[in-house]
DNA sequence: TCTATATACGATAATTTTAGTCGTATTTAA
DNA sequence: TTAAATACGACTAAAATTATCGTATATAGA
């Protein structure tokens, strides 16, 4: 349920990989797919999914590359996890909510699909 | 990589059902599942599963059945889906810490899976 | 004591999701 | 013009999830 996948990890790897460049500096998916033993074609699906959703930036052509947005600050973990692996769904209660305990559970999300189920008999 | 299970889903609309009722009253696992359409045998191993991590209590012989844990405000959510799921990974940094901007990530668990690679280089 | 009904649980099959690959198109520096 | 890079849809393989099957055990009630 709530495990990491590969595509957060190679996302996790390749972010911190440009993060110990200089910010205007590009990286290339071969780079890194090679440096860590990383599958190149699925990490370059990564890549480009995460420049598209403008957590990096791409370059095209020969000598190009990505490199991480400016304003990677401004994006949070729940952004990024959204942006890769779609809604959280019920994960949402702990982003937006204080509920801790089970027996005090008020969660929307389940409990919807909850009432779905019943008025689907 | 977020996503609630059915095994989640099912072990919240039967605690759901249970709280409804008063607290010594028992619960079959055939009532739940014919209630809310659901797989009988795959809940009633879910059920087991929670009855014995005292999440509920479990009578047997006929006219058997479940009831929620008396102490099941003391468990928490994390708990809950550790004791359904198992270790929950990477999602600890949410409960354990404050880390929220991917930005200034610091998290344990995927750092230390990038180092693994790494040295398995 | 016998029977019916309930929980307990390991093994296995079906389904869905995730991971990885392939082929091709597009961009652009040299 | 060529080579090296990103872009991307379609397909295959592997793994995880979901569901089922068969059987054992417990126990209330006739």
């Amino acid at each position: 349920m709530l495990k990491i996948t590969r595509k957060v990890e190679y996302a996790l790897i390749a972010l911190r990989h440009m993060q110990l460049k200089e910010s205007e500096e590009l990286t290339s998916t071969k780079e890194i797919a090679t440096r860590y033993g990383v599958p190149q074609q699925l990490l370059a699906k990564t890549l480009q999914h995460m420049a598209r959703d403008g957590i990096i930036e791409a370059v095209q052509g020969p000598a190009g590359g990505y490199r991480v947005a400016t304003n990677l600050d401004k994006i949070s973990m729940k952004d990024f996890f959204e942006k890769l692996e779609g809604p959280l769904g019920m994960m949402d209660c702990y982003f937006d909510s204080d509920c801790i305990q089970i027996g005090a559970c008020n969660i929307r999300v389940p409990i919807q699909r909850i009432n779905d189920n019943m008025r689907n008999l």
